[in-house]
DNA sequence: TAAAATCCTGACGACATGGTCAGTTTCCGT
DNA sequence: ACGGAAACTGACCATGTCGTCAGGATTTTA
């Protein structure tokens, strides 16, 4: 499910001749699924791996500061070949977008009328800062196309996302009238648990030059997160 | 006091001949204060025009994103007047990030320790959410320099920072074992703080669009401010 | 007024970078 | 084994951008 309207991805049968269908697809058995393309999984690898070495570009770099020939570098592949998989860098650029945004709506799953906020609130928390420290790079892309004003994504934040947090915010303040929490507003309580998660992958060189360290251990890790979830569910008024 | 080694600044005198004491400085009166360098006004009222279209550029681009036409245009300046009064522009990003960086000590003061937690702590988020609202593209230009891995100011953030971080750390540590507020680890609530506050222009696109609307208004500030401010308190045990 | 220092600018060069393309190699169904 | 589609690549081009420079304009000092 691309976020952006056009993923931008080339399609196989680039050659003069051939493109006779418009389409790679061999053949289509009964059951309405489409058979394997010949040599699928040598696209699905190359894609793999040139996505995550362009992830890893552009969250340093950002989209201007990043350049074909350092992600074909990391990939390990010749820059033409970026080309023949990926017609250009905006194109490859939406595609990191698009896998960013996907782990980005996920793990709110939890935050339900009939659960209660001490464990759902906390469970978001940790995830959240799970994320963090498992893709950070993933993090610093978002955080890259925020900064530019959110050129690609704008329109997924004004429909997907603000839909998604108006739901939850129903939640929220459903158990506030339940007397599970204070009364609060639930968009700002978002925001700053964004922004609490997310600094730690965004502003990691500010954060490890204060904690004197040269990178973020588990330990430090574990440490903020609970202090996260301490203060906000005990700021919350979060009954438990 | 730059916070760069080397400011980049070009000095006048660049014509072939002169350079003939290495300085502008005209004359020195008896009281040891130096007497005002010629035509000083045009190229203090020079320089901050330009600083302040390049912020604005900075922020929205990156350094890499940033062209000096665009900044030139923005300034209402040739592109090589710009060059006469920052060589580079790896000179005139590092001008920029000094005037964001000076802005950024400041504000800490309150945090004393025959201060209470209460007043002090609050005063601090609202001085940080102010400066947010005031000086949205400093914090912009701030930020990317932390996803580009902060190599300008990595020195910045393990000296001064790290000093005056510690030492507040020690007061909110006294604070707490007076029995004024919960025992927490100061650092992570710092960082906290500071990427709640910031993330209202850092992410502003996404703010606005969850919340529906197009700019970030007066009221809305006040309303995440208040907020902020009860939550961190009420979440860090503070007795009013 | 004359000279000097500073301020200002259009035009230009050197270079990096995104993207193309013709041609070759590899893979896979038959 | 063979034919064709897909995968791959070195070499190249067009463009955008940083920075320079020679020289003109303006302001201050003598």
């Amino acid at each position: 499910m691309p976020v952006t309207e056009f993923s931008g991805r080339a399609e196989p049968a680039r050659s003069a001749v051939a493109k006779t269908n418009g389409s790679a697809v061999a053949k289509t058995n009964g059951s309405g699924t489409t058979a394997p393309r010949r040599k699928e999984h040598i696209r699905h690898a190359a894609e793999a791996d040139i996505l995550l070495a362009a992830e890893g570009v552009f969250a340093r770099a950002g989209f201007s500061g990043a350049t074909m020939a350092e992600i074909a570098e990391a990939a390990g592949l010749p820059k033409a070949n970026l080309h023949y998989y990926f017609r250009t860098k905006a194109a490859l650029y939406r595609a990191v977008l698009d896998h960013t945004l996907s782990l980005w709506l996920a793990e709110t799953s939890g935050i339900r009328n009939d659960a209660h906020p001490a464990t759902a609130l906390g469970d978001y928390i940790r995830a959240k800062m799970r994320l963090t420290a498992t893709h950070p790079d993933a993090s610093r892309v978002f955080a890259n196309e925020m900064l530019n004003g959110a050129p690609q994504i704008g329109g997924y934040l004004r429909r997907e996302l603000k839909t998604l947090i108006d739901e939850k915010s129903l939640v929220i303040e459903h158990w506030a009238s339940r007397g599970l929490m204070d009364r609060i507003d639930a968009r700002h309580l978002f925001f700053t648990i964004w922004a609490s998660t997310q600094t730690y992958a965004d502003f990691q060189p500010q954060v490890c030059a204060v904690l004197g360290k040269a990178k973020l251990t588990r330990a430090e890790f574990e440490r903020a997160t609970e202090q996260l979830v301490h203060i906000v569910l005990k700021g919350c008024g979060v009954r438990e």
